[in-house]
DNA sequence: TCCCAGGGTGTGG
DNA sequence: CCACACCATGGG
């Protein structure tokens, strides 16, 4: 078991801020089903409790100093961010398994939450492994084996719709060998940028998420329809195309720019600004 | 009935 | 380079 402070790793907010799908209240907490591997967490008294194996410790990227991040990202002197960083400080950009995001993140795009998160649930119980943990019955997510050997129509049928493509021609490339998200993890951001963006499927935005929450390149910065409201309503910005917007503020954040994005885009979903 | 959701692709200018 | 139609689907 693993015992951290939780003002720096509030699960509800972790997990809720849209950068993972699969997870599902249990108990005081939530059960967490990442890289073959179980966990029960909750927060409690102050603290954060992760039940299940030393993979998670990474996996909550428990080893990066958040309260540095915060002091530095405190210091631009935006008033909506301050408060989006200190209410949220408990949000932590996951480590999690470069193919279920990439995949995970095609199926995001012009979608909801809810139904990205149902369509990945119906995903993991067509094609993944059933096994137990705390009595509970779960599922892995597909391997790439699996989803390249199944039927177009089947994948459509979980509500993935035109993406389904999409997911079959990227699991069909990693399943032949021309696609070593291994190797790609050992690039820069630029290189690996230029590669993640030949994918059918994924463009500026989903790249940026497949970085940021696979990859920890944490000079990456998603926009979407929720960050564009705040690029425009709380940072004033001029009208811009979201590539720019993009640009706006990795020059402005460097590589705090994700865990900026984060606490802005949960903010905004949240209602705070 | 229209609009929106963690957008991207393909085509025409 | 830009604009724009189109792409499934469910909820508000």
């Amino acid at each position: 078991m693993i015992k951290f402070s939780a003002k720096y790793l509030n699960f509800k907010d972790t997990l809720s801020c849209g950068q993972v799908f699969r997870f599902k209240p249990y108990k005081k907490g939530y059960l967490i089903n990442a890289k073959n591997s179980c966990a029960y967490v909750y927060n409690e008294n102050g603290f954060a409790y992760i039940l299940g194996d030393e993979s998670f410790h990474d996996y909550f990227d428990l080893d990066r100093d958040y309260a540095k991040i915060i002091e530095d990202i405190k210091k631009i002197g935006n008033e909506k961010l301050s408060f989006a960083c200190q209410k949220y400080s408990g949000i932590r950009i996951l480590k999690q398994d470069y193919f279920e995001t990439l995949i995970s993140f095609i199926i995001s795009q012009n979608n909801n939450i809810p139904r990205i998160k149902s369509s990945i649930e119906k995903l993991c119980q067509t094609f993944g492994e059933k096994f137990i943990f705390l009595d509970v019955e779960t599922y892995s997510f597909p391997t790439s084996q699996a989803l390249a050997n199944s039927p177009l129509e089947k994948l459509k049928e979980l509500g993935l719709g035109y993406r389904a493509e999409y997911v079959k021609e990227t699991a069909n490339l990693v399943e032949k060998g021309c696609l070593d998200l291994e190797k790609l993890a050992l690039l820069d951001t630029s290189s690996l940028k230029t590669e993640l963006l030949k994918l059918k499927g994924v463009g500026e935005k989903v790249c940026n998420c497949v970085m940021l929450f696979g990859f920890s390149k944490t000079d990456s910065f998603p926009v979407d329809t929720w960050v564009e409201k705040v690029y425009y309503q709380d940072f004033l910005g001029k009208k811009a195309t979201r590539q720019q917007i993009t640009k706006f503020f990795i020059d402005l954040f460097k590589d705090n720019s994700g865990f900026v994005q984060q606490y802005l885009f949960h903010a905004k979903r949240m209602n705070d600004f």
